[in-house]
DNA sequence: GCCGTTTTCGGCCCGACTGTTTTCAGTCG
């Protein structure tokens, strides 16, 4: 008998529920209920709380999608770490069946039939089934079919998961400018998760707009660096890369590409609330028009500002279309006036070759300026992290007179800072004396060692950062690396309250790689009162380009200017530093 | 299983592509 266990934190409770939809639909339950239970799990990742505290103060049914019957099955999870329908359900159904709904292009129909009529239940024995052409036999099923779920285990194998948008977002530049030379191509964007700029893709959405779609179709397959056509139609196409990253393109009439690029964009979530909306207000949203109901005419819409006027709301910023609330804040008018690149002032974490930095003081500084920066902290790493060349007191001594010459040279085109990123040790202590930290100008204090500690030792080490009275800013605060590598286990509701308590900031590295602090995160820090600071922490001069990394985070989190530390003029900067150094 | 600006019951978003089918089911986004 099959006991699954369930540890108790928003991620693994979403997945346990995911499960549960997943073994219902090979079972054939109603498709409803596993939307529900789908939807609840959705709504605990986005949480940006601890499911925990929310179970404790008894509100799970306050979380959008979590009835009197998930709310149940929350509470069990919690109180004994395991799930008895769970368990049940995976005595019925077996486990393996739900890794083999991976495999792209194979659902829980085809899933279910294969094990009912053929009694499969792993990947392997699927692949031997297909070679040996027994699956052919089966109703709806042929040798075309055989051969592409072959083909859907081998891209099973050769996909790596996620791809982290750092990688996406540059090839996918490169793509709309192909697409946008072609002949009779009015318009070329990228949609889904890259345009709402989630931290990693799925795959590259992208959307053209022209009246001859076959033709812009065939231009796109036929580039010579698609390694692979996995399907393609008259309007839309999808194609693999040389570089193993695969792409979708929709091509739509001009005159409708405001619906088509609100529909692509989604997210799911948010196109299915919206759809909900139109119905209630008479009409029919569609990626081709909106209809009215009442005598079936279509109103196109070139524009996606045009679809959500017509349904009554401001246009929404697409980082924030993930169906957090953001349809009711634009129905209302009450939508954040989001921060913006241009708006950014400071650079308050960054490298130089005083540590593993690739560029002088003077480069880096010669770089902000380029870049509209008006302040700039040279940041390197404390002395322990010898790997990085982090340096002693001594040294920290002299490059303080290093950056005041370069101050002198550049007289007031930037005010430069002399700061230190601290490494905040294994055992919790920084590492620099109070001494040396309260003679420099701003202190980033990170973690990058020992981050498998369990939960409670390392929130104790940083919540010790974080109540240093001459710590100014956490930097990366989960130290995860992107796409793979989890950031530590937090417990991310005490971090944010010690924070608000002493008035640190916390920073969103914008580094691709990083993207930390999260979103919901940072919603949650910014609703505490938490000041956030978004820094690239630039190891060359062209890495301060990956701001707008950090910036889209922030809009994630429904951030304004006012919320940013280095949107503020270099005056008041200046005063918030002052005033932390003397508490 | 969830939910309420036509509802505490009866709904729950919409269309393209594929492969198997002579009219549709499954999958995907």
């Amino acid at each position: 008998m099959p006991k699954i266990s369930v540890r108790p934190t928003n991620q693994a409770i979403a997945d346990a529920l995911r499960l549960i939809a997943d073994l219902l639909e090979i079972k054939g339950e109603v498709i409803y209920k596993i939307l529900a239970y789908r939807k609840a799990a959705d709504a605990l990742t986005a949480l940006g709380r601890d499911v925990r505290q929310v179970w404790q103060q008894g509100e799970l049914t306050a979380i959008p999608g979590v009835g009197k019957a998930i709310a149940e099955k929350i509470d069990e999870l919690l109180r004994t770490g395991e799930l008895d329908f769970l368990n049940r359900l995976a005595e019925e159904v077996p486990l393996t069946l739900a890794e083999m709904l991976k495999i792209p292009g194979l659902g829980p129909k085809k899933v279910g039939l294969f094990w009912r009529e053929l009694g499969i239940t792993t990947i392997d024995e699927l692949r031997a089934a297909a070679e040996a052409g027994r699956l052919r036999a089966l109703p709806g099923m042929g040798a075309k079919s055989e051969a592409r779920i072959l083909r859907g285990i081998e891209a099973l194998a050769r996909r790596s998961g996620r791809i982290p948008l750092g990688v996406a977002w540059p090839f996918a530049q490169d793509l709309l400018i192909f697409l946008r030379a072609l002949p009779g191509v009015q318009a070329a964007e990228a949609a889904g998760s890259l345009r709402r700029m989630r931290a990693t893709v799925g795959d590259l959405d992208l959307l053209a707009a022209a009246a001859d779609s076959a033709a812009v179709i065939r231009a796109f397959t036929s580039r010579p660096d698609v390694v692979e056509i996995l399907g393609q139609g008259t309007t839309k196409a999808s194609v693999e890369f040389a570089n193993g990253l695969r792409a979708q393109l929709w091509v739509h009439p001009p005159e409708r590409f405001g619906t088509a690029l609100q529909y692509a964009t989604g997210s799911k979530d948010h196109n299915v609330r919206l759809r909900e909306l139109a119905l209630r207000q008479g009409y029919s949203l569609s990626e081709q028009a909106l209809k009215r109901l009442e005598d079936d005419t279509e109103i196109l819409c070139s524009r996606e500002e045009e679809v959500y006027r017509i349904l009554g709301m401001s246009w929404i910023p697409p980082e924030m279309r993930e169906d957090r609330g953001e349809i009711q804040a634009a129905r209302e008018g009450k939508l954040p006036a989001l921060i913006e690149v241009r708006h950014l002032r400071a650079e308050l974490h960054c490298h130089s070759t005083w540590s593993d930095g690739r560029a002088s003081i003077r480069q880096m500084a010669q770089a902000a300026i380029e870049r509209g920066l008006q302040v700039l902290a040279i940041t390197d790493h404390s002395q322990s992290l010898g790997i990085a060349n982090g340096l002693t007191p001594e040294r920290l001594r002299a490059q303080r007179a290093e950056i005041q010459s370069v101050q002198a040279e550049l007289g007031d085109a930037i005010l430069l800072l002399q700061g230190a990123e601290v490494e905040i040790k294994a055992d919790g202590s920084l590492d620099y004396s109070e001494e040396v930290l309260a003679g420099l100008d701003v202190v980033v204090a990170s973690l990058h060692t020992s981050l498998s500690q369990p939960r409670e030792k390392i929130t104790r080490r940083l919540l010790n950062a974080i109540r240093n009275p001459h710590v100014d800013i956490i930097g990366h605060p989960s130290g995860r690396l992107l796409p793979d590598r989890e950031g530590a286990d937090l417990d991310m509701e005490a971090v944010l309250q010690a924070a608000a308590e002493s008035g640190v900031a916390l920073e969103i590295n914008a580094h691709p790689s990083r993207l930390d602090l999260e979103d919901i995160y940072a919603r949650r820090a910014a609703e505490m009162g938490i000041l956030l600071s978004i820094n690239t922490d630039a190891h060359a001069p062209q890495d301060f380009d990956l701001a707008h990394f950090g910036v889209a985070v922030a809009r994630r989190a429904w951030l304004e200017p006012s919320h940013v530390l280095n949107a503020w003029t270099p005056a008041r900067i200046r005063a918030w530093l002052e005033k932390r150094a003397r508490p």
